[in-house]
DNA sequence: CTGAAAGCGCTTACAG
DNA sequence: CTGAAAGCGCTTACAG
């Protein structure tokens, strides 16, 4: 046994040491300390079946005492993979994203992955180059796309072809299962309506997101649905397209309460343009939920912030995210929880109420 | 010259190519190409200045030609740091969460870094390790703390520990100048002040933010500072504790709004609770400004989509961000704008109003 | 089941 | 001003 071999040759004995006088630990002195080659720890880092368990479990004796964990830098540099999971994304909406990053490393934690944020820009000239740019430079494990970045086929595209995997979040299935993780929100839209004709109302208005998410599409075709089940249709004209903006909706708030007959229900594509209806309805001097009834979409916080507290429809948002990590990661749940925990429930607050007389 | 420094040899060429069938150049590659060593190429990646110009501008026009970009992972192992920023935080509010992203992203953009956010627990029996194990492992090149992280001396000892950069966003200067941007709150809570004051405001409450952040004795400083300047002194009672929540904000409200004589205007710590205290008003009757004049602090979106839009005082996160992350990458900035961009500025909307007759 | 050699794509001494 | 050697801390073939 030569000297090198000897537990005092310890990390701890190096002058090399930064600052703490102390050495992180490699796989090279777990090698020595436990008496084997570094690749026969390897394969314990990397859960190898071709390990015999006496060796194995002397080797993790010699890891837990030193609290060893190998360099992702250089595991990734041999992988030709880092251990960085990006998120693409242009949501503008700051709770969104904030949920969706808790969700994201929800699913991450323990994993030894990390969460880098790449907030991006759709009508960018760049955009794909980007995008490429950023995947092949960090050498991303995945990446996960929330809405709408998650509906543009041509980054899906792009993924595949530099081999990245890849989530997408998005309303509907636009991808194969294994690349999809769906939000249902055409069931929201349904139980909104629900609720609406369950209060008696008939002359009902949708105030539309954005055409660019397909959310605003689900949304609106789960409540159209909903309410063909009760043998009623919207014209075009109680269709009104926002932005999925405070401002989108004063403006389309605006539109609706100056039509006569009013609409005596509205049920708008996300909360912050609910938040903007009843601003309107405000201005208008109309009561909410007395002369109109205003219904939203998420659950944000901004739907108990504003007077009257919202009746909406909640996204479990941060849930959706750590299943998109952890399908990322290609975890197994022990129960297959999907298609319950994404769908979303609707809230009854006091911005809904029964016809006016 | 043998065949192996002829232009055909390039990368293109390689069958080992993934998806695509390309590989990414590498520093042999641009080496071989440029007919130098990969260690002159090195010394052009790191601006080295001995360098011929005439050897630079040949392998710099290889670089272009091939779009080569240096592998950021085999970089940080020979360097033994990562190309990794960290923002560690634990701030509840998810607008000055992205806020803080999008600055911190906005200084990083270009310089090759990435952005990995981390969320905390001040309060985990693990916080300090977690800290400790995050930054070790990742090899980070530095991390910014927004508040109340940024508060916490602990975190700065640790980090001067195992030597690495950081930089804390506070509300004042709470270490040496080149580890802090400072806010500045100080001067928002006295802007506050001279608004209620001009606005002829004389019996006035304040309710304050949690005591765990710094920004809530700044807030307050600064406003009794302002007020004092006219005279004005807040009794104990005058002052009441929220948490920086909406419905520490109602309950507040609930408290100062129901004495007599009731205040003609209440300054609050944050937008969130100026939120609750128009919610109080409107229970109880009262009409903002009419009967109370309400004043928020942070200018988030929450602001604008209450009624009536709040009259508040702007913080400038985002540039804040900028500037914390060109601080930690040494950036230099032709005029140094610190002091003028971090400093707050009121933002008058329609929750205040002249004192009820 | 285990190991010695070579390599991932860079940089740091050390020479010249 | 430029380069050959060794090394950062891991893994992938390839042997045995």
């Amino acid at each position: 046994m030569t000297a090198s071999n000897t537990p005092s040759s310890n990390p701890d004995d190096s002058e090399t040491g930064v600052e703490g006088g102390r050495r992180r630990a490699t796989i090279n002195d777990i090698a020595r300390l436990a008496g084997v080659s570094k690749k026969t720890v390897s394969r314990v880092i990397n859960q190898s079946p071709f390990v015999r368990d006496e060796t194995r479990e002397r080797i993790e004796a010699v890891i837990a005492e030193w609290g060893y964990a190998p360099d992702p830098q250089a595991r990734g540099l041999a992988f030709r993979r880092s251990f960085l999971i990006g998120m693409i994304y242009d949501n503008p909406n700051p709770q969104y994203v904030v949920n969706m990053q808790l969700g994201l490393l929800d699913g991450l934690r323990g994993s030894g992955f990390e969460l880098v944020v790449h907030p991006c820009d759709r009508s960018s000239p760049t955009f794909l180059a980007d995008i490429r740019a950023f995947v092949e430079r960090q050498k991303l494990f995945g990446v996960v796309l929330p809405p709408s970045v998650s509906e543009d086929d041509r980054v899906a595209k792009l993924l595949n072809e530099i081999g990245c995997s890849y989530i997408r979040i998005a309303s509907v299935e636009l991808d194969k299962p294994e690349h999809m993780i769906v939000g249902h929100d055409r069931l929201g839209g349904a139980q909104a309506a629900r609720h609406i004709l369950s209060l008696g109302h008939r002359r009902i208005a949708f105030i539309s997101g954005p055409a660019t998410f397909r959310s605003s599409h689900e949304r609106r075709g789960g409540f159209e649905d909903a309410l063909a089940e009760a043998g009623l249709k919207l014209s075009d004209e109680d269709i009104v397209q926002g932005g999925y903006t405070f401002e989108s909706g004063v403006a389309c708030g605006d539109v609706l309460l100056a039509r006569s007959p009013r609409p005596t229900a509205i049920f708008c594509g996300n909360d912050e343009m609910a938040a903007g209806v009843l601003q309107s309805a405000r201005k208008a001097g109309l009561s909410v939920p007395g002369d109109v009834t205003v219904v939203g979409f998420d659950d944000f916080q901004i739907a108990q912030a504003v007077w009257p507290p919202l009746t909406t429809v909640r996204t479990p948002t941060r849930e959706i995210g750590r299943m998109a990590a952890e399908k990322l990661l290609g975890v197994e749940r022990p129960e297959p929880r999907d298609l319950t925990t994404t769908e979303p429930s609707l809230v009854v607050r006091e911005s809904s109420g029964p016809v006016p007389a």
